[in-house]
DNA sequence: TTTGCACGAAATATATAAATTTTTGTTGCA
DNA sequence: TGCAACAAAAATTTATATATTTCGTGCAAA
């Protein structure tokens, strides 16, 4: 009875419709870096590398650059979007307005079990370690979900899905700025002691504390983003897009 | 990312491209409530109403999925966005803290040409009938695109194209839910007044005051499209989305 | 109630048309 | 005579249309 209902969802979670399976790919892909910014996207390329035909991928890199991942220039075919100086400052500015305005939503809409769940969530995440390798970093790709999990708990309690989904969009962009980089950040900075004060902050329903501490962490983030050469190499290399 | 939808309306008619085209099109017609909400989109119908092929129409409904107009249901096809008084209530609260955080970041960084430029979309705005007829009512499209000038140019200046971005598509959803119910605002209130009052305290340089007041009528105009009982037939009609 | 078949609709693959870019050739000027 | 610039055509690539396959739904029969 529920077995073969059951049996037949499963088989067909995993990959849906050849477009979603390639969009997924894509996607990650993309936030890796391994889709280095500005690369123009072929088709011929893309459907070799993925196995699939055009209309699918098409839809992929249509849904793509309504997340910011990809830019389409008319009749000029898609480009992986590229990056800037500029652009990092703008999408950290506007995450913390965001975020804080969230978190404090989030906050004023408490309850005992959103609290237990991001009690939860930090600790998980404080117990697994960043990098797969202790000598050097090797990005260990559940701390990041993790790590994912623990900041959309902390503003999803604030009761709007579209504020949720565009926080959720900001963190994606940003999050590749952080891959590419990925190797500075490692020994300099102790995000769970961060993790773990923000956590602190909102248990104890110190609003302005929280906002602070979550707002400090991102700036922190991005001015490490900025100073990396490798990335950034010419000084103030703006890098405006058309 | 300049690519996502809300500038995507901004570039009005370069619309070289097919997909383009129709998207612009659907996008119309979904807005304006000809395609009614809920209704499924088939493609053979879709393509013979709007003369074109499956894969621009795929395309457009794809962007329009990500705007919000348009729901996708794996393998189920494409559906006019359902609408729905809870959706209603999380949109407005969005938009009104969202809002209220761009105009505040706008009064911030004001300058006198920002200024000048609000001064004059009021102005035009205040200058143009919203009816077509004066006995009943009749849409008058230059209202509307000068009505978006002017809380476009409120946000405009906040310095994040992301979050102007971002509020063009909540503007988008609760536009939709607006000209469903047009006739009854049409009499009862006195928006000008209300845009006149915004503009003032922006020009004072008083910013609590004009985020209260564009609060204000934001929560206004969402209480007179809930008291419509032709939209919400059923008393807590909550009609939950999939 | 369940299972299989048939019909309809959506997703994908392939072919065709349109547009852009690059390359090559010619012409003009130094 | 050599170099540069412009133009035209070919080649590459994107955008669109059509055909094919796959998948969901409803009905009927066991």
């Amino acid at each position: 009875m529920v077995t073969t209902s059951a049996l037949r969802l499963a088989s067909v979670t995993p990959s849906c419709t050849q477009a979603s399976t390639v969009y997924d790919r894509l996607r990650e892909d993309l936030l890796s870096g391994r889709l280095e910014p500005g690369r123009k996207l072929q088709m011929r390329f893309l459907t070799e590398t993925y196995q699939t035909s055009q209309t699918p991928l098409r839809e992929a890199l249509n849904r793509l650059t309504a997340d910011g991942l990809v830019e389409c220039r008319e009749q000029r075919g898609f480009y992986v979007a590229d990056i800037s100086r500029n652009e990092l400052i703008e999408l950290t500015k506007t995450r913390c307005w965001v975020e804080s305005l969230a978190l404090r939503e989030s906050m004023a809409a408490s309850t005992p079990q959103w609290e237990e769940v991001l009690l939860l969530a930090e600790h998980r995440l404080s117990r697994t370690p960043r990098s797969l390798k202790s000598e050097h970093f090797e990005d260990n790709p559940e701390w990041e979900r993790l790590h994912r999990v623990f900041h959309r708990t902390l503003i999803g309690n604030c009761g709007s899905q579209s504020l949720i989904a565009f926080c959720g969009q900001l963190a994606d962009q940003l999050y590749r700025y952080r891959r590419l980089s990925i190797q500075r950040a490692f020994p300099s900075r102790h995000v769970s002691d961060e993790h773990q004060a923000i956590m602190a902050a909102v248990l104890s329903k110190q609003a302005d504390d929280a906002v602070a501490l979550l707002t400090a962490h991102y700036k922190q983030t991005a001015d490490v983003i900025l100073r990396d050469q490798k990335i950034f190499p010419e000084l103030q290399n703006d890098g405006e897009r058309a």
